[in-house]
DNA sequence: CCCTGATCATGA
DNA sequence: TCATGATCAGGG
């Protein structure tokens, strides 16, 4: 076995790449990727999921787009505690400040980028060594119509305040599963945002994440709950 | 700097 | 205990 070179020609083959990692470690795939496992992801937060695009042949870059742009689906690793609950939020992308000509949900890169999901589950807890947690079976995942609704629901109140100058009093409180926080490598990262009165201001990038609540619902959904 | 891949670490 | 706010690494 060996890290995929070209990217999966269709969601068929992706898929069959997918399950093949299923029960195996993160430490597998990185030995035979010829690559070092971290102790910890302190210093290596993304570690599992470009060690999944590397072996799943997405397109690795930094490009606003799907993972598989071609098969229009996106790739997320779901880190898992041992009750099966996420562990993590999932991030989603980066936030646009600046407003935008109109608030266009169907236009936007959160819709854009959960319209499909390929999910990889993986022991998500600290405890385990990064080297040990294993892969679980992949979800292939696209959002329910009400999942959709309350998705726009929450993108589009988020996208007013930013609209309205109002960036700096949105919390991670807001939004039923769509939530807004800081983005950056630290805190003295700034870039240009509307303000109050509409002039431009400095403040922290954001990043749209899915509320645990929400993966969870998914799992459920694909996997039954008791 | 922007954006991707995320998890960490601290306060409530 | 757990979510919020902060942080880490790399490509372009």
């Amino acid at each position: 076995m060996q890290p995929a070179s070209t990217p999966p020609q269709s969601i068929e083959e992706l898929w069959q790449r997918a399950n093949q990692l299923a029960g195996l470690s993160l430490g597998d795939l990185a030995a035979l990727a010829g690559i070092e496992m971290p102790s910890d992801f302190r210093r290596q937060k993304g570690f599992s999921g470009q060690l999944l695009e590397l072996w799943l042949g997405a397109s690795a870059g930094s490009k606003p787009e799907q993972d598989f742009p071609e098969l229009g689906v996106e790739l997320k690793t779901l880190p898992l505690s041992a009750t099966g609950t996420p562990s993590e939020t999932t991030y989603v992308c980066y936030a646009p400040l600046l407003g935008q000509e109109r608030i266009d949900w169907e236009a936007s890169n959160v819709r854009n980028k959960l319209h499909c999901v390929l999910w990889i589950p993986i022991d998500g807890e600290r405890e385990i060594p990064p080297a040990q947690r294993q892969i679980g079976t992949p979800i292939l995942w696209q959002p329910s119509d009400e999942q959709l609704a309350q998705l726009r629901a929450d993108w589009e109140e988020l996208m007013e305040r930013i609209s309205l100058g109002e960036i700096e009093q949105i919390t991670a409180r807001h939004g039923q599963y769509l939530q807004l926080r800081p983005k950056a490598a630290d805190g003295s990262k700034v870039t240009d945002a509307i303000g109050a009165d509409g002039r431009l201001i400095k403040t922290r990038p954001r990043g749209f994440y899915l509320r645990k609540s929400f993966t969870q619902q998914i799992l459920d959904n694909h996997f039954g709950s008791a």
